[in-house]
DNA sequence: CTGCATCCGCCTCGATACTG
DNA sequence: CAGTATCGAGGCGGATGCAG
């Protein structure tokens, strides 16, 4: 039983949410559990480096302060509650804000084609989204996911779209992440062969606006 | 000489995040740093209980990582960058977010009449700025803030507003991030003179609503 | 075999003392 | 006033053990 815990000691709503989530580890347990339920076996699977140990006391924090619910059976997985799920927002902000510090990709460094789903809910500027009602599908080594824009009001949802996509972009997951990054551009990834892409042009235009990559394009 | 931090590891922007600022006490250096420029020892002084050490590797580091510029004299003090400042947003975001998590009021909970500023600019809901151009001001004991209505944006301000307020508001720190967490209403606060509120008492009903607090109250 | 608890070496943290 | 040096305590990471 690991009492005395470290907390702040501050009467302050990021102080507490600290005392909640700013341990180690415990942010990319959500990140993983934002895209739905995952068994402690998965989590341990997605966060090379984690200890066992560490792994399922964060877990019992967590399900401890309701911003968990324990697997209700066998085969089912840790879920976010209501309040885990409004940390959604926050999350994808800091994402964002991440994703210009990512380093060389390089060596050691840990890629999941998954990741590239939260890389665009990052990403997506809601007030850039056109008045068009279209879909933009994106396949990222063996995941697909898709942007769905309607009512001016874009949603990034898994699967594939349930329809004709205006736009298909097809990449591995490194690509991927590294265009989020800003590192390289969807222009260049296309040259190298590294993605590529099928549908419209205006459609895969309006896609860059709304992912913050239009820069270095002919502007819309 | 900080040799050879723990990273995650990770190619992916939430993990790359976390390795700028996901260690202990940097967030809430940032908070601070939110509010303004400020030196070694007011941060020191705002932050209980952080080593004096710890305190300086984080400020090297953040400064070496282009989020905090050093103090360029000795009369100024560390201030966030362009990039530093982009994590206003997601700062105030979990700030709300850790709001619900607010413990009891109770003992050795450090307070500070700033971070008062803080929660409202976190509380804003800017979906909910009427189409007014209005000011509310408030005194949390001896620090004056203000937010300003105009075009359907809200802003936070420190200080006066320059002209008439529409509302004002004076109450103590601890009250003050109490009606923040949901632990006490408004009316509560009023009714028990923790608070006193002046002004138009539709602005006021505006102002309770911008901030999320219209709960429990007539709605408007 | 999955899900978790226990143990151990190491690194970070927090407090104090010290220096420019 | 603004940091640096040092050291005990405890959180972290990896290996291992154990129950369903």
């Amino acid at each position: 039983m690991s009492h005395s815990r470290r907390y702040y000691g501050q009467y302050c709503g990021l102080a507490s949410a600290l005392d909640i989530i700013g341990e180690r580890w415990t942010l990319l347990i959500v990140r993983e559990l934002l895209l739905g339920p995952k068994r402690y076996g998965e989590l341990l699977a997605a966060l090379p480096g984690v200890g066992t140990n560490l792994l399922a006391d964060r877990l019992k924090f967590l399900v401890e302060n309701g911003v968990l619910t324990k697997p209700a059976s066998r085969d089912q997985g840790y879920a976010l509650t209501e309040i885990g799920q409004q940390l959604r927002d926050p999350v994808l902000k800091l994402a964002h804000w991440g994703m210009g510090f990512l380093g060389q990709p390089g060596e050691d460094l840990e890629v999941r084609p998954h990741w590239g789903f939260l890389a665009v809910q990052a990403m997506i500027d809601q007030e850039r989204a056109g008045d068009v009602d279209e879909a933009y599908e994106f396949h990222v080594d063996d995941v697909v996911f898709h942007i769905h824009v309607v009512d001016g009001q874009a949603k990034a949802l898994e699967g594939f779209y349930e329809g004709e996509a205006a736009m298909i972009a097809r990449t591995d997951a490194y690509t991927f992440v590294e265009i989020g990054a800003k590192r390289l551009t969807p222009f260049e990834a296309l040259a190298s062969g590294r993605l590529s892409m099928t549908g419209d042009v205006e459609s895969i235009m309006r896609c860059s606006v709304l992912l913050g990559l239009a820069a270095g394009m002919s502007t819309a």
